[in-house]
DNA sequence: GATGAATGAGTCTTCATTCAT
DNA sequence: TATGAATGAAGACTCATTCAT
């Protein structure tokens, strides 16, 4: 026979790998793009299994059910985001100022241009039917960022480089802006023509604009409301 | 005719309960609730109809399906709460400041502490699942806010009440903590004991500080960044 | 137009019937025969629901999972039948070797020649995934049975007309051959050319030969074993 | 041959701690107490494996399918059993009443305290799904059992130790406590309270005394039945 | 109009079996 | 030979939708 066909046992691609330990990783990732798209309930399992590269049953290998899935997603997304976050920020001894500046920037750029970003429209979303996935969010994702930045403005208070002024409240306000326009990339923007179209250099410049002109020091204390 | 048949409307109890007229309305009322609870998918007809006091199939009746029930409940909890929020604000002469304060005040009044701030969580929770409802809300409900919000700050530059700022950007920042606040209070907080626990009043007497501080034309202007 | 196509809404057979009394009865009936031949693990549902012209959907709205229609199944086999057994039997004041032979004889008419003697084969294979049943079996169906056995034999002693002898032990000697032909007639037999082929006449004469000629009064008292 | 290669058997630790030899074996013994227990379709290889200390692929090594293995339990438990007993009782010129005595003791000796019991169960309540298993049942256990029976009362009857009976009818009737109360013990007693304890003892000692009883030449022939 | 029994397509989950290692 | 990760067909169960009453 002439053909030079390679020996078949070479030559065929093997049905499946074998691949214990990339798989969790891959599993939550296929996950985690569809859950964030399209909810727990509407998420199909088959269809993580096929983005993943697996068939449904390997699925149950790794996680015991859609719910175990769910919150595993959840859960490995937010925990090494937020502890490379604490251990990286604010470390410094720069202005307050400028910490504060670089908090924003950085949330941004490890939260709102991530996958977390997802996470945070997910988990509001879905509250209702995993409200012990609410409570794990806030307490390892809002309230170590809201601490941080409260510190920041704390030291800076005291160091006389800010004014005095309602912390928990202005904490609040300053991080809503971030939230939900992080939100809002993974949810309404996608369906629209933006309405109004500020990219997002354009919208933290006006944001630290305001934060650091209301903590200014100088300017006359107080107002009528 | 010669029958003797009782008149039908008085006559004799009716062998239901309510009338054609009303049932819409109390429908989309227990189908909010749930929706709002529980998102889209893992909302059950049968949920619905016992909320509303009908059977299952009563809901077919009004609704020709629990996509179409969905997009109704999103409409018709919209349209008339935006409506009758341009019809009253900002229809004033009063001074730019005021208005704006009544405009923030009005918003809570009449979306935060309302069944809307349900829907916001809603449409931003299943817009992978229903853009057309996310372009809708964004059309008809955020946009219009947008603009009565943009058309009082462009007054009150013009007037020299306000500073000139960067309108677009600004807008954003001001909405998202209300929208936020409003979103978090059908969402996470339900869950959880709130790490800090900022009464409304106090965070709006916050937002509108900044937010007048921010437009004070007496300020130095500008500040770089 | 010339054809006679008879009126289309009355001419189409209905897609399926309301039959909301009846419905209960058949499906456990369809679910009897299956169970008892195929045993619990073995017998799908969708041949259940087809067995009992229903769909599978149906099935739900009586029994609200596999394993319950299974429990009711056996038990709603084995009340009634064991009911009228007790109240029918033994009532009369025939002597107590009249009633022996009436015992023996409506016990096959009754329990060996109806679907309990396959809910006898089933709770056995299936003692070990449903002790419950197992349990409710000898309750219900077991111990009523062995106490009128007993109490005929007691009464036939006490008054003379047989032989005393040790009830317990006999009463699970002469149940058993029943009880086990029964059980044969629902699984073994089925299956083979029969080894033996002794009519269920000759079995229960010569059966019935046996026990009262052990419990004949006249006879030698005991024998060296 | 120059390697330096360590001989293989006892150089180094095997990777694998035990033999081809030794192996089915095990897997039957492991097979054959969930198979008991739980029946075909309820019993998961991983649960065979498992208790075999082996893993699910190497079940596979040595049985084609789990109804192989199945059917390799049934037969394999079958066998040795019968074989011993046909070669061990009835060969002796005692008295053909001891004989029997001796038959019954040595069947429950070595069937009802022993795994056959369990598979007499498992037979049938598995003949459903598997009418050769209960054929095979049949032919090699049950056949040869009655034959062995019959062998020794037809002896007895020649010899004129026993009156002429139905020896057909009479051995299933004798047979029967032997077996049900074999399938007993390791169906619906496991899971009862016992209502009537009989020690096995007390209830051989009974049947023995019924079964020489019906037998004894010197009693009245026959009786009306 | 109103009901709720009936339907059946759709999904999660299990597990016997295969096969790369 | 032994392993156990991977497969995929099969089955229980749900629930939006229909329709006889």
């Amino acid at each position: 026979m002439p053909t030079t066909a390679p020996a078949p046992s070479s030559a065929r691609a093997p049905r499946w790998e074998r691949r214990k330990d990339a798989r969790p990783g891959e599993l939550l990732d296929a996950a985690l793009e569809l859950f964030v798209d399209k909810g727990f309930a509407a998420t199909r399992l088959d269809a993580v299994a096929a983005r993943a590269g697996v068939s449904k049953g390997t699925l149950y290998l790794y996680y015991a059910s859609k719910e175990d899935l769910f919150k595993a997603v959840v859960r490995q997304s937010i925990v090494p985001l937020i502890e490379a976050f604490q251990h990286d920020v604010a470390q410094s001894s720069a202005p307050s100022a400028t910490l504060l500046r670089e908090f924003f920037r950085q949330w941004w750029t490890r939260f709102g241009a991530t996958p977390l970003a997802g996470i945070a429209k997910l988990v509001v979303g879905e509250s209702g039917n995993f409200p012990e996935l609410a409570r794990f969010f806030q307490q390892e994702a809002v309230l170590p960022c809201a601490m941080l930045l409260a510190s920041i403005v704390h030291r800076g208070v005291k160091q006389g480089e800010f004014r005095p002024i309602d912390v928990e409240a202005s904490i609040q306000l300053w991080i809503s802006p971030m939230v939900l326009r992080a939100i809002w990339e993974h949810s309404i923007l996608p369906c629209c023509p933006p309405g109004f179209d500020v990219p997002i250099e354009r919208f933290l410049e006006a944001h630290l604009d305001y934060v650091l002109g209301a903590l200014e020091p100088a300017r006359g204390q107080g107002r009528t409301s």
